[in-house]
DNA sequence: CACATCACG
DNA sequence: ACGTACGTGATGTGC
């Protein structure tokens, strides 16, 4: 039989608005609910495979028809901007699919449905209609299924009704349905209803009497007297409201179901707009011929290189003076591609089938230290082809980098939230041109289906390889702009060439240390694996949060079952809470730290000891929102240290023989950093007073002599100090503190009482981020704050606390980085065999030879508290030892 | 592939 | 009425 899918557009972008998270594009467009749309439409027809399809819209629409059980019922709330601004755009996109869309004036989306639904059947058709509004039930018939989407975690579940189920699930047929509503009335709707009367009255009317007819006839026995009273007053307004509440099957249309046939979606022209809005997963869905792959070709030239030819052009760019852009991208260990842009529109290319890679490094680091201007992206990766130890040994880190710029840092900076920085996206952004993605272009089920040799990947590297000469120049004007060149050329690039040296270096791990220590946790795990079961009475995977839920909360029966989303929280915090009445709670929090250690640091990090016997991590330059660095494959920079059992671990972290670890951190860089900013006298004087600062502030905020702070008032305002840097709220606090969110909201206003300056800078850091879209660190790094101007509160509140947060976390990260390139510096500089291995955000490892362990002291105290000054000085702790358990 | 959890600053 | 501390990354589970 025939199928025929109606979809419900507004309510279903509606829907899609509040389940999918907030997308944009580059250009800032809101794309989350066309993005949300696209997929349950996709999904459905998939699903159903129909033979017609048409989705109807409101023509106007300042509100939605609210479902019965739905949040914002009765709220009227306008639409918010960020939904409105997609209503038209999904329109275009509908139409540029060729799907049938249907609005009309005077006509609800409701009637058109209904009309068009009736209609389908009367043609012999299956009737589908996809919306979120539980009024479209009183349609159901064995032939016409309304089909709710519920934005359930992770995917969408689908409710199905027809008539039947209508009525196996409410009780009430389709037609009951009807007077249940018109009874009851609907504000979002203008259906009066009758007063008095509200959604469980009108249930049980309905349920006991089957109609409004049947509930006149027997008004006598109703028992409540205003019920009864209201009903009596008000049969004109009961019947009034039965005929609005009544979706119309008999509108007057010029379109049939006949007249809209499945269309092909995957045009031209949705192609073109799926770019604009940057709906990148649906890319693939389209077919060359029409997103022009392999056809239309890049628009640089492209002249492929030998060995002579490379040469020839180095030779003439060094002489220059000006930028080559140089792209290089591995393939595989033995593949790689290379590309070289010195004027618009030309490129040149080689790859290891004409130059191998040997010849390439030696014919690039000799222009290279000859003074060769390069631009590239992603330098870290470059650096081996520009230079070699010979190179480097004794020059600064600013020395090694100042010949090479980097498009990835420059646009990290203008906008460090974008989590990824490709060429193509970054041609679109500031270039505005379309370029199609490396993945897109050549990856297939995550395997790469191109060789280094192919045409198809010269015009990619190539085309990258122009894009990135003409992205420098742009990025370039930008930065000065915006003020941030300095910041780029003075830090990143510099910084981005010692952590080049610190990722080449490594660290190194015992094997057998880690396979030992992995043993004796494996052995506590099974020792408390045979406890938790003899305990719950049967065997279960500890590890599943869900499995776990069950047994705590349901099987063993224990109360405080709290939080829910997916199910019970076992959460830590959670579990704590009931650990001292239930011993076997506290055997899987024990449980639960072993398995952590023994998969993530035990097990996990032994996989990542190269053949050199070292730990080569990932120091990420272009990932954290704040300017902070991030550490990958693995994480060096959350190894374990607040327990013992954990610390342990860093046993396993050994200097070379001849050397031991010198490590240093900043004390509370942070809360400096928020003293100096603020410049609040009150806690600038605490910090000159050189006294226990958290015991200063909590004397000040409870009122009492220095001397007699008690140990839990200690830790309340040391707790209050941290939240002040993570943007206070009184419930964020109350929750650490496990206080009352009005004792939590005395404190907060205590502390800004003692130190007013930090109030005001707080304030004004909010305020300036919400009128410049950004918040700034001393050294003008910025952080765009988008969400301090969304409609929605929750995420107006997170903006504020960014706003409160990113400065100071910001400054911290500059201060560091700075630290790192002159601590960097110095060893070098002064021809120091000890080498700069890793940093924690607030703290360096240093490899130190023994016999420079002085002078590496020196140094780390030096240039680290030299970083910056401030007015309230930065200080630094250093240690040695054998191991970096002992050294921290 | 998203979520829950937990390791760090 | 909502549901929150800031910034990260790795692992295991389960759809």
């Amino acid at each position: 039989m025939d199928k025929l899918v109606l979809i419900d557009g507004h309510s279903i972008l509606h829907r899609a608005f509040y389940g999918v998270p907030d997308l944009t594009n580059s250009e800032g467009l809101h794309t989350n609910a066309i993005y949300g749309f696209l997929n349950i439409m996709f999904h459905i027809l998939d699903e159903e495979k129909p033979d017609y399809f048409i989705v109807t819209f409101d023509e106007h629409a300042p509100t939605f028809r609210h479902e019965m059980f739905d949040a914002y019922k009765g709220t009227r709330k306008p639409m918010p901007e960020e939904l409105r601004s997609q209503v038209p755009l999904m329109k275009e996109m509908l139409s540029a699919m060729g799907v049938l869309v249907i609005s009309k004036p005077g006509f609800e989306a409701d009637d058109l449905m209904g009309t068009l639904a009736r209609e389908g059947e009367r043609m012999g058709l299956e009737v589908a209609i996809i919306s979120g509004d539980r009024d479209l039930l009183q349609i159901a018939s064995e032939h016409i299924m309304i089909r709710i989407p519920k934005t359930k975690k992770g995917g969408t579940e689908i409710e199905n009704y027809k008539a039947a189920d209508v009525k196996e699930k409410y009780q009430l047929t389709p037609a009951q349905f009807i007077e249940l509503k018109a009874l009851m009335g609907d504000t979002a709707d203008n259906i009066p209803g009758v007063p008095k009367v509200g959604e469980k009255t009108a249930t049980e009317l309905m349920l006991q009497y089957g109609s409004i007819d049947a509930i006149y006839e027997h008004i006598e026995e109703i028992k409540k007297n205003s019920i009864r009273e209201s009903l009596r007053e008000n049969r004109e307004l009961a019947d009034l409201s039965l005929k609005l509440a009544t979706i119309k099957t008999d509108c007057e249309l010029d379109v049939h179901p006949g007249d809209a046939p499945v269309p092909d979606f995957y045009t031209k022209e949705a192609y073109e707009l799926c770019r604009k809005l940057e709906l990148k997963s649906f890319y693939k869905r389209f077919d060359d011929a029409v997103t022009g792959a392999g056809t239309e070709g890049s628009k640089a030239e492209i002249i492929s290189l030998d060995e002579s030819g490379l040469e020839e052009l180095l030779e003439k760019a060094a002489a220059s003076g000006t930028e080559l852009a140089v792209i290089l991208r591995d393939l595989t260990a033995e593949e790689y591609a290379v590309s070289f842009s010195n004027e618009a529109g030309k490129a040149y290319c080689t790859d290891n089938t004409k130059v191998p890679y040997e010849k390439l490094r030696g014919v690039l680091r000799k222009y290279y230290s000859a003074g060769m201007k390069v631009v590239t992206y992603d330098i870290k990766v470059l650096y081996p082809l520009l230079c070699a130890a010979e190179d480097y040994k004794g020059k600064s880190a600013e020395d090694m980098s100042s010949g090479a710029d980097d498009v990835m840092l420059m646009a990290y900076l203008l906008d460090p939230t974008k989590g990824s920085y490709k060429t193509e996206d970054m041609a679109g952004i500031y270039l505005s041109e379309d370029r199609k993605s490396f993945d897109e272009l050549f990856i297939k089920k995550g395997t790469i289906t191109v060789s280094a040799d192919d045409d198809a990947l010269r015009d990619y590297m190539g085309q990258a390889a122009c894009d990135v000469r003409a992205l420098y120049a742009e990025l370039k004007n930008r930065l000065e702009s915006t003020g941030m060149f300095d910041l780029y050329r003075d830090m990143e690039m510099p910084l981005s060439f010692v952590l080049f040296r610190m990722e080449t270096e490594g660290i190194a791990a015992s094997a057998e240390a880690l396979a030992e220590y992995s043993a004796e946790l494996d052995k506590s795990i099974k020792e408390l694996e045979k406890k938790i079961y003899d305990a719950a009475g049967e065997e279960f995977n500890i590890n599943s949060p869900k499995q776990l839920g069950v047994i705590l909360f349901e099987k063993m029966g224990i109360p405080g079952a709290k939080k829910t989303k997916t199910g019970y929280s076992t959460a830590a915090d959670v579990l704590e809470k009931l650990a001292a009445e239930y011993p076997f709670v506290n055997d899987i929090l024990e449980y639960r730290t072993y398995a952590k250690l023994k998969s993530t640091y035990a097990d996990g990090l032994a996989g990542y000891i190269a053949g050199d016997g070292r730990i080569h991590t990932s120091f990420n330059q272009t990932v954290t929102a704040t300017g902070r660095l991030s550490s990958t494959e693995p994480n060096l920079q959350n190894i374990p240290m607040r327990y013992e059992l954990g610390r342990r671990i860093r046993r396993v972290f050994l200097p070379r023989e001849g050397y031991i670890f010198a490590d240093a951190d900043y004390s509370q860089i942070e809360l400096r950093i928020l003293a100096s900013m603020s410049g609040d006298a009150e806690l600038i004087a605490a910090y000159r007073s050189e006294e226990d600062i958290h015991r200063i502030t909590a004397s000040k905020v409870f009122h009492v002599p220095f001397d007699e702070v008690t140990d839990l008032q200690r830790r309340n305002a040391k707790a209050v100090n941290f939240g002040i840097v993570y943007g206070i709220s009184s419930f964020g606090l109350s929750q650490d503190l496990s206080i009352s969110r009005e004792e939590a909201k005395t404190y907060i206003e205590e502390y800004f009482a003692t130190y007013p300056g930090v109030k005001a800078f707080l304030d004004s850091a909010k305020e300036n981020a919400k009128k410049d879209g950004y918040s700034v660190t001393m050294y003008g790094r910025r952080r765009p704050i988008p969400e301090l101007k969304s409609s929605n509160f929750m995420q107006r509140q997170f903006g504020e606390r960014v706003a409160m947060n990113a400065p100071v976390q910001g400054t911290a990260a500059d201060i560091i980085k700075i630290a790192m390139i002159k601590v960097y510096n110095r060893l070098e500089r002064e021809g120091l065999k000890s080498k700069l291995l890793l940093q924690i955000h607030d703290e360096l490892l240093v490899e130190t030879a023994l016999e420079e362990k002085d002078a590496v002291l020196d140094i780390l105290r030096e240039e680290m508290q030299g970083a910056a000054d401030l007015p309230v000085m930065l200080t630094v702790e250093a240690h040695t030892g054998k191991d970096w358990y002992e050294a921290k």
